[in-house]
DNA sequence: ATTAAATGAAACCATTCGGTATCACATGGA
DNA sequence: TCCATGTGATACCGAATGGTTTCATTTAAT
């Protein structure tokens, strides 16, 4: 147990992580440049990089005393692709989508 | 804080839960009829299900003494919706997709 | 009217969680 | 070398979590 898709979704349970995540998108950040963005302190923030890297959401690379990082987008695939088994449930999203990609094959 | 999508994603944090969701996929079933899948008690699976509700990930119907859970899809797509804002990082999911499509349509 | 069935609800327990404070370690620069 | 900076790591704390047990309440059926 406690498989990837479970520490993704476990990382992705906290706000901060979230929040964390999506400021990662923007740009790579050391985990003080992080820490910026909360009123936590750092080492709150670092347990939280830490669980997020379990997860697979986050890489790290370590660059002279820093340490870089980065989003995982194949963790976060990994998560996202739980939901494709209710796909028969949001046809309409789906059903846009397909219409439009068939107005561009034709 | 405790929005609706921070439920939502508390409710998927537990495997269990994201179990019970799977069932309800296929068909609605009562508190006691979920139970019947897991190994803990009537109680345990009440509490998950009190959870996905909070989450807005399932619905409750009251039917004489019983109580039918369904699929929330609305919930759901609440929570898969926070995953767009990522879309720039697996544009090749995307067109993995688009593809399958466009092998339908041909 | 009784009784069985389905659920509601509360008390309780061990563990996990999110946070702090504190100290140790490593690295880059003057 | 010396020191500031960036990080690692641990102990600790209160609150939330996931589970149990137990008992009350509501409804269907005989």
């Amino acid at each position: 147990m406690t498989d990837a898709q479970q520490l993704g979704f476990r990382a992705l349970s906290d706000p901060t992580r979230r929040r964390i995540l999506q400021l990662l998108a923007r740009e790579d950040l050391t985990i003080a440049e992080v820490a910026e963005n909360f009123q936590m302190t750092r080492a709150a923030v670092k347990k939280h990089l830490a669980i997020l890297n379990e997860g697979h959401l986050i890489k790290v690379e370590t660059v002279g005393r820093t340490r870089r990082n980065s989003l995982d987008p194949d963790g976060l695939r990994r998560v996202y692709d739980w939901f494709g088994f209710f796909d028969q449930f949001w046809d309409d999203r789906l059903n846009a989508l397909k219409s439009e990609i068939e107005k561009d094959v034709q």
